[in-house]
DNA sequence: CCGGTTGTTCAGCG
DNA sequence: GCGCTGAACAACCG
């Protein structure tokens, strides 16, 4: 569920929804549901991994982490941590961070960082990268301000993609290749969302998970790197390493 | 049946 | 106040 493309099948399954009353709000999660109970679903949106449902005056947000779902017109066999019921309809989530957020979401949020987004920015992601020249290309995708919506598959991928090893040092990355490594973030990122809306990602899969590199034969490395040693998977031999 | 993980937040520590 | 680590959360797949 979590990575960005699959927040944005998230928001159009539930358009259907989108200036309907709440009937009844319940669930979990430690947020006051009376705030909820009769009030309209203004609009859906959302930034990055973020699923925001915005009310007249707040909004809730809604994180997947991991393991998080939801279920429209149809529930599983545990509690949801949040759940509405419309006059035609219901929706469940699960297994999610719920958060009621008052501010403006315009204050809080930088749209340009959202790579799925109609205002992402390269020159803004540009202008953040050359902030960090420590930081490896590993992290530097998985950073929610700079790529907002990445996950680790994405990353994976588009360092295969761009034949850049992960270890490497945003210093270190040749202007011509940082150019490459903001586009394909946000052009592998539509092809997820194609490949997961046909249910054919997984067979998409060019390093993440792979043993072996399609384009040399090489043997492909599993390690866990950067702040976040997240599993990362690269090929030694295609994936050049500039330092 | 167990181990691992598409992610984030927070407490605790030096 | 900082950066870092580990725990917590929790469900499905192989």
């Amino acid at each position: 569920m979590p990575e960005g493309p699959s927040l944005i099948i998230a928001r159009e399954a539930l358009m259907p929804f989108k200036g309907k009353k709440i009937v009844h709000a319940s669930g979990s999660a430690k947020i006051d549901h009376d705030r909820l109970n009769k009030t309209k679903l203004l609009d859906i949106r959302t930034w990055g991994k973020h699923l925001l449902l915005c009310f007249d005056g707040f909004t809730i947000r809604i994180h997947f982490l991991m393991f998080g779902t939801y279920y429209i017109n149809s529930e599983k066999d545990s509690v949801p941590k949040l759940a509405f019921e419309f006059a035609k309809g219901y929706v469940n989530f699960y297994t999610c961070a719920v958060r009621l957020i008052e501010e403006p979401l315009d204050d809080i949020y930088d749209w340009s960082a959202d790579v799925m987004s109609d205002q992402w920015d390269p020159k803004n992601a540009r202008k953040k990268l050359k902030d960090h020249p420590d930081m490896l290309v590993t992290d530097a995708l998985l950073d929610q301000d700079i790529f907002s919506g990445v996950g680790n598959i994405i990353k994976n991928e588009v360092l295969y993609r761009i034949k850049l090893h992960p270890k490497t040092r945003l210093a270190d990355v040749p202007a011509r290749k940082l150019t490459e490594l903001i586009r394909e973030a946000h052009d592998y990122a539509f092809d997820f969302l194609n490949w997961k809306k046909e249910n054919t990602l997984r067979q998409h899969w060019l390093a993440h998970t792979k043993k072996i590199c399609s384009r040399d034969g090489d043997h492909i490395h599993k390690e866990y790197l950067g702040k976040t040693k997240r599993r990362t998977f690269f090929c030694n031999t295609c994936q050049e390493y500039y330092h």
